[in-house]
DNA sequence: TAGGCCATCTGGTCCT
DNA sequence: AGGACCAGATGGCCTA
């Protein structure tokens, strides 16, 4: 089980990591701007100027509502999904050793992922150099 | 008080 | 059709 936690933290981490160093910091700007793309689709579909050609007014009309019952089913096992991932990375931070956490409080769920991958990266170079 | 972290809700998308 | 996964939004709590 252990070792399938640091893989499965190890892919996860990769994979942000990733996408972090793609959108790096020069264009943090923009990011900001150009983001929550989906929070703004609203209010850019609203605005006149969008509504006469209307590229979101299909889009709208294909938006259906789901049932308040089938909703609440939804949150529920969403809620459930995540407290599994976080019960994950609490198990997760016992496997490290104690000295990443020297400031005594609990790592984070980020400081979590990133250590795991440092600690298996020097895991894998004593392996390695064995 | 601002900023970081977290839990939760929600709508969208993909898959079975 | 319904479940799983994802990402954005929001609000609460805590700490520097």
């Amino acid at each position: 089980p252990a070792e399938i936690l640091f893989i499965v933290s190890a892919k996860m981490l990769a994979e942000w990591d990733w996408k972090k160093e793609e959108s790096a910091f020069g264009d943090q700007q923009d990011s900001l701007e150009s983001n929550s793309l989906g929070s703004s689709f609203d209010s850019i579909c609203s605005s006149p100027e969008v509504r006469s050609k209307d590229p979101c007014a299909t889009q709208r009309q294909t938006k259906h509502k789901m049932s308040t019952k089938r909703r609440m089913k939804a949150s529920e096992r969403e809620k459930m999904r995540m407290r599994s991932l976080a019960e994950a990375l609490h198990e997760l931070r016992d496997y490290l050793p104690p000295d990443y956490s020297k400031s005594g409080q609990p790592l984070t769920k980020i400081q979590t992922l990133k250590y795991t991958i440092e600690y298996i990266n020097q895991l894998e170079d004593l392996l390695n150099h064995a």
